[in-house]
DNA sequence: CCGATTTACTTGACGCAGTCAACTATTAGA
DNA sequence: TCTAATAGTTGACTGCGTCAAGTAAATCGG
């Protein structure tokens, strides 16, 4: 994540430092349990971590070996002369520094490290076993997200990815457009419930020749959203644009306004149109590089405040 | 969590499972690194947890410790000799087992516990400090889901809890309405539509005085709900009706259903009505349960199906 | 290009976390 | 009442992992 650091991070909540804690002191319990099931075999934990890393990746020094697993290099040292000495490894001194050497598995390193693996592999297969697949799904999730968050060097490979909405999201977008604005600017339920509304009028009189959506994707969850949909034959309308605080910075929201725009002159419309709030700077300063210009300001008390809305066209 | 051997579980898919151990890696790191921190004080690892186990909780004696931080049962006994000889515990023989005691932390074991206590606050403090705050939350909530799946005996001490609509849960109705719909029927987007139409109509034209809706609340999050709109003076409709499949078997749905009928009753409704589909056979057990009765059926093409309406009544 | 510093890795020495098995004292069960 | 199980203790031991000193190579600063 490049999004830390923001303004908005108080002293941390107490109840919050104590649920991690109280995480940790779960997990450090639970890796001993699984840990338990490896004992049999003849490498200790330690070893059989560095076996995975040999096995899943290429090019390994011993210095990234104990940088990576958080071992002393004495000791990743001796793990190593030990593997050697069994003729698991190999180590390939570095063109580029005589120092460093390349550690790769043997043949016999990737059987020694094969039943290790199974084990570790039916270990888990068995724990998740117990669960539903739903609860299966949750369960990956919420890991996949601590570890995202914890892991600062995690950079998503793919920053994002659009696809057409699906079952769930419009629901998922309404909830989340819901709750940001109520957040950010103490709009009330009424606004949730016109993005249901507008949503589901979406899906019910959805034409796909010249109506579209688009939902941006971020490490497998809805990080933000757009519609088109038809007003006349030359007009189309740009609704619901948002994108999450958490993947802002991306390039997201100049992105799926561009592709409202290419699909509004490829349909040939010769108008995009949309409605928004004055407050909502972010959004309008996306709309201004895209070319739109404002054509309507008038004041409306909705959602509870009192806001300007203003209407923005652009000539395709 | 008691729901577990359900029907529905294959055997885990292996992207879930490297998931899984993924995760483990992680954390397994995560933790050395945490305790890398705790090293520079006179207690190892080890030592700390039982302390802090110690510090929090009353009566345990030496099996209870060995058995809830998976340890040895000699390891344990050295390492309560080696606080009694510090003077940080003391023991006291069970009235009722003399060969147990429980063991209680003594001021002096207070006082060394305190700082290791605060380097662990302080150290997780720095950690959530990193994030914003809303990020913190979703880090909190992820581990708590994380730890109720895998911690078998972790049973909620409030199974659930019922609370008024607030924003952010039509979407998320919708949206789980929308996905259970799908996955075990085969609905359309048409269906999540259709239930954020009601929704936002119910928002719209809230009526407080005639209508209500229920949000059911299982550890944080949303696992069922319900609403009662007027239809005219004398008749009252239930919609809606969900309960997450991780949540069945706790009697939230027929709570719900009671709260409905109360509800309906004490606002002097002669009728509640609702209209379900014939194939929804766990909500009509309830509904039936609750005395309702079958009026009329119909058969219709609606959410990408073939299927019959019915709608039920129940005299007030 | 040279000396100083840093980096990659090795090695000896060692402590103590954690295991295993044998043992005592007490309680529970048949 | 005798046997089996449980709670806890202790001796003996293993080996995981640490620490510090050392070597060889690379890098840096002038």
């Amino acid at each position: 994540m490049t999004i830390h650091h923001q303004p908005d991070n108080a002293a941390p909540n107490k109840d919050l430092i104590d649920a991690v804690r109280a995480f940790n002191r779960f997990y450090t319990r639970q890796i001993g349990l699984l840990d338990e099931g490896l004992l049999k075999s003849a490498f200790s934990l330690t070893e059989a971590r560095v076996l995975y890393e040999l096995a899943h990746r290429d090019g390994l020094t011993a210095t990234d070996l104990g940088r990576d697993l958080g071992l002393d290099a004495g000791y990743v040292s001796r793990l190593l002369k030990k593997f050697e000495r069994l003729h698991l490894i190999s180590r390939a001194t570095l063109a580029s520094d005589a120092r460093q050497s390349t550690i790769a598995l043997t043949p016999a390193g990737r059987n020694a490290f094969a039943p290790l693996n199974k084990d570790s592999h039916d270990q888990v297969a068995a724990l998740l076993d117990r669960l539903p697949t739903s609860e299966q799904d949750r369960l990956v999730n919420s890991m996949r997200t601590v570890q995202r968050l914890l892991d600062d060097g995690a950079e998503p490979k793919i920053p994002y990815l659009l696809r057409p909405p699906q079952v769930g999201d419009i629901g998922w977008i309404t909830r989340r457009q819901g709750m940001l604005y109520a957040q950010d600017y103490g709009w009330d339920e009424t606004y949730e419930a016109l993005v249901a509304e507008i949503l589901a009028n979406f899906v019910k009189s959805y034409d796909p020749k010249w109506e579209r959506g688009w939902i941006a994707e971020r490490e497998g969850e809805v990080v933000g959203s757009v519609f088109v949909v038809r007003k006349s034959d030359q007009v189309a309308k740009l609704r619901l644009l948002y994108v999450e605080p958490s993947a802002r910075g991306l390039g997201i929201g100049k992105r799926l306004v561009e592709e409202c725009i290419g699909f509004a002159r490829a349909r040939g419309y010769k108008t995009l149109t949309l409605w928004t709030n004055d407050i909502l700077t972010a959004a309008r300063h996306i709309y201004q590089a895209a070319g739109f210009r404002l054509t309507e300001e008038e004041p409306h008390h909705s959602f509870g405040k009192d806001l300007v809305g203003q209407n923005w066209d652009l000539d395709l």
